[in-house]
DNA sequence: AATGTGTGCAACCGCCCTACC
DNA sequence: GGGTAGGGCGGTTGCACACAT
């Protein structure tokens, strides 16, 4: 049996308000509040609106200091950069933009900002279709994948490159592999070598998304799984692994984990690589950076904290840690995150971790990087 | 002028989370 | 602890308008 619908759908007014609901709604607001129960206010009002559409006209439309379209570039760049780092979490970017509503945001992102950004990777495109060129990129398939692009694009836009996709072309800003891994891969696939560029993962493994897709579910399994007192937000994990921190560089080792008893382990695999690696079979993307973060002994990814890009890109480079909770409730005062699960992780070094439609974790450093 | 197509955006739907009983 | 109601959220729909054919 489903749940009792909220209101008397039969009974009310649904689609666009009219001036006079609007007047009613607003002066009853501003005078005594919303009493904390919407779902009744629309009574009290004598409107003929279900109590959530009410709750959405004020918050959206009515209440004080809403800005309505005129984005501006600076706006457009917050919205870029919280899109790459932690996707349609629209509510969370809206909290980073005052007078700005999730709706507006995420109206304006997917009808204007998105075909602006990518509008250029479609020229592209168009262009080596005419040239013939083979380096086509697949069409976005995912919001990983998405912000993949946007993220490179960003950086070929901060190096000044005229076309900042041919970042895609270049090998050398792509991700190693794990020499660990790659051995692996180059025995079960039986390879003479690993072309590790995204293009060809892409193009060697046509499932490339559900690779990241069952990333994210073995990532959750280890962490829900990983100690009995693990609260299931890699909490401890993550404690472990700042205490590990502490006692090394952090520009010259990773740190793996014991996958048994979830402890530091100290024979650490320094650089910083994307992983690509089998589990029961499944091909798993995972990733490690130098910051803090590791492979355990079945070669699995254990993603933990990293140095937000974005802190560089919105105020400047900041290399302390920061540690922002699982609903990004501290955002304001850093761009980290200790969990597992959410996966928004960056560093300094250009390490980025991408974020597919259900939490997966995808990192790539791409920089040139040498152990 | 009529019709088709694209675009922008307000509003709705349905799911999830949480507080409360 | 379990059930329920309300709030919050992201995804989607549908309408109005603009522009193209």
């Amino acid at each position: 049996m489903g749940r009792a619908p909220c209101c008397d759908k039969a009974n009310v007014k649904k689609g666009p308000w009219s001036p006079e609901e609007d007047t009613k709604l607003k002066a009853y607001i501003e005078k005594y509040g919303t009493g904390g129960n919407w779902i009744a206010l629309p009574q009290k009002i004598g409107l003929k609106r279900c109590g959530k559409s009410c709750r959405l006209r004020w918050l959206n439309y009515l209440r004080p200091n809403i800005k309505h379209g005129g984005f501006t570039e600076e706006e457009d760049n917050t919205i870029l950069s919280l899109y790459i780092s932690i996707g349609s979490r629209w509510s969370i970017i809206a909290a980073q933009l005052p007078g700005r509503t999730d709706n507006d945001i995420k109206n304006y992102w997917n009808t204007r900002l998105k075909k602006k950004l990518l509008g250029r990777r479609k020229q592209h495109q168009q262009q080596n279709c005419v040239n013939g060129s083979k380096d086509e990129l697949p069409s976005l398939s995912s919001s990983a994948l998405e912000r993949l692009q946007l993220h490179m694009q960003l950086q070929g836009q901060q190096q000044g490159l005229q076309n900042p996709l041919s970042l895609f072309n270049n090998p050398t800003i792509w991700p190693k592999l794990h020499p660990l891994i790659q051995e692996k891969l180059i025995q079960n696939n039986n390879l003479q070598s690993i072309d590790n560029s995204p293009q060809m993962m892409i193009q060697q493994y046509p499932n490339f998304v559900d690779f990241i897709h069952h990333s994210s579910s073995v990532l959750d399994n280890n962490n829900n799984n990983s100690n009995s007192n693990n609260n299931g937000t890699g909490m401890l994990i993550k404690e472990q692994v700042d205490q590990e921190l502490e006692n090394s560089s952090l520009n010259d080792r990773s740190t793996s984990i014991d996958d048994d008893d979830n402890k530091i382990n100290n024979d650490t695999i320094v650089g910083n690589y994307v992983g690509l690696t089998n589990n029961n079979s499944n091909n798993n993307i995972i990733g490690v950076s130098k910051a803090s973060g590791g492979y355990d002994s079945t070669g699995m990814q254990r993603v933990l904290s990293f140095q937000a890009e974005l802190n560089e890109l919105l105020g400047g480079a900041n290399n302390d840690h920061k540690v922002i909770n699982h609903d990004f409730e501290g955002i304001n005062n850093g761009w980290w995150s200790n969990d597992l699960n959410s996966n928004t992780c960056w560093d300094a070094n250009s390490s980025v971790v991408l974020q597919s439609e259900d939490d997966t974790t995808m990192l790539y450093d791409h920089q040139d990087y040498v152990a």
